[in-house]
DNA sequence: GATAAACATAAGCCATGACTTATGCGATTC
DNA sequence: GAATCGCATAAGTCATGGCTTATGTTTATC
């Protein structure tokens, strides 16, 4: 009976944790892509975008749409709920002033 | 010159992606603890604890006070900071009900 | 000052992960 | 309908990760 829950958190954590696999992620937001063009975008072989691809979708992260011989990715940001969440339980620890550093955080980002 | 600049994004998705070491950061949330006293919460070794805070250390996420031969260890929150935004900055893209799917696995979790 | 305690580090083991090339499979094109 | 295209899956390789059992190293205890 032990390991009956799989830890959703644990699939979007191991899933972002690769900096190639989150860059995929990352490539999604502009848009919805067909394998091959996300392919183009990286330095790595079509199999391994598909493995990523896999493993995002596993994770609840990314959606599929089939289209003749073409497959569709997109984000399904709606994946990232737990992954907030799981945030948002520890900010009850933040000291105030890490709001303010959260912000420029983000102003920093591309 | 390649990979001069390492990501932390990556370090802290990396630390919490292993269930284990996500559930001593979790721990710690109680309190700041000694090392051994964390042991006696979990089925691993002395070293296996030591290693895993080492890496939530190097990752931001924990600090150590020593005192005499005790190494006690506490919660860093603001080292979630960047993963924070790294979320906040796909909140963009999600569905306005999506906040309130976050609210609820917030209650969830115990 | 020898012993023990608390922790870190070293070394080794085994499983997993990220990648590759090779192959399969449905959809298109000729 | 044979060849090609777009993608997934299989199979193999090499590096990394998490664990273990030694083995330090520093601090307290006798």
């Amino acid at each position: 009976m032990a390991y009956v829950y799989r830890m959703i958190e644990t699939d979007i954590f191991r899933a972002l944790a690769d900096p190639t696999r989150r860059a995929v992620f990352e490539r999604l937001a502009g848009g919805e892509m067909s394998v091959g063009a996300l392919k183009a975008k990286f330095a790595v072989s079509q199999p391994a975008i598909s493995q990523h691809l896999a493993a995002l979708k596993a994770a609840g992260l990314v959606v599929e749409r089939r289209e003749g011989r073409f497959a569709y990715y997109r984000l399904a940001p709606e994946g990232l709920a737990p992954l907030a969440s799981w945030v948002e339980r520890y900010r009850a620890f933040w000291p105030e002033k890490i709001e303010k550093l959260k912000d420029v955080l983000k102003g920093m980002d591309p």
